[in-house]
DNA sequence: AGCTTTCTGATTGTCATTTTCAATTTCTTC
DNA sequence: GAAGAAATTGAAAATGACAATCAGAAAGCT
């Protein structure tokens, strides 16, 4: 099931509406490059569809973190990003502090010794999140 | 090496100055429950001291961090908590998204599969943030 | 004690995010 | 298709945590 099948179902489901412009934001969404906020995307569409406002591109983004097919990111830096979510791999963050850059990472190993830990404790996780700050490799060597 | 002396060092360096304000936020800082934000501690002081202000307690609170002896925390609902810090371990953290009861833990297997994959990108860690939200064992009955 | 520097606390500023509200659009029901 | 109820939009204002400002107060060196 593809992301916009999983929205227009969502939708549907709530009994919202289907207009232009989230049609607009979640094609750009969907094309969008990855570990993007809201002001980003705002900019983006404003070439093409200078009349959508940003209360509209958030209010859009939170819905698609709502229906499952965004997840909201937040690396400390007082700005939420969103990027797409596939739902059968989850990915966790490399985040360098001098150039921004975001690398992905998969480890299936920490991903089993979460849930041991949360099985310790009788805790059933929901989501987690697990970034992990320095310098990328190029900022490594200019320092 | 305690906190206090840490923070005494650390004043002495910068060629900061000791008030009874920062001693006074440094004692009950110590001897605080875990995991409080500004507002919390600024309210549990006010009782007692009247008189500090609650920028005070927010510069005060900062400068622990800077000197190393609070971490800062962020569970992503809009409040930087802090706890206080001890250099030799280190630990993350439980988050119950019902009722906000926070479990610390430790596992040197993840932060070991870290190391490993920052190796893997050619990455310096600085810092992490791992973080497990769910269900604690009570609220996940009750639901 | 005098003097320079830092600190304090009330207030104001900042900035991302959220809410408001009147006008518009969607979508069901005749 | 048109009418009406309900949701949506976009501009603007509100919110709220955090940071900065600044005049008066305190610290600490000589």
């Amino acid at each position: 099931m593809d992301h916009v099948t999983i929205f227009n179902d969502y939708v549907r489901r709530k009994g919202l509406k289907n207009t232009s412009q989230r049609l607009t934001i979640l094609e750009a969404f969907l094309g969008s490059k990855l570990h993007f906020s809201t002001e980003d995307l705002y900019f983006r569409l404003r070439k093409d569809h200078p009349k959508i406002g940003y209360a509209t591109v958030h209010r859009t983004l939170k819905l698609f973190a709502e229906c499952g097919i965004a997840s909201e990111l937040d690396f400390g830096d007082g700005q939420t990003r969103f990027e797409p979510l596939n739902a059968d791999q989850h990915h966790d963050h490399l985040v360098c502090t001098n150039c921004g850059l975001i690398i992905e990472f998969t480890e299936l190993q920490i991903e089993k010794l979460q849930e041991q830990v949360a099985a310790q404790y009788d805790f059933k996780i929901e989501r987690h999140r697990h970034e992990l700050y320095g310098l990328c490799s190029k900022c490594a060597k200019l320092s």
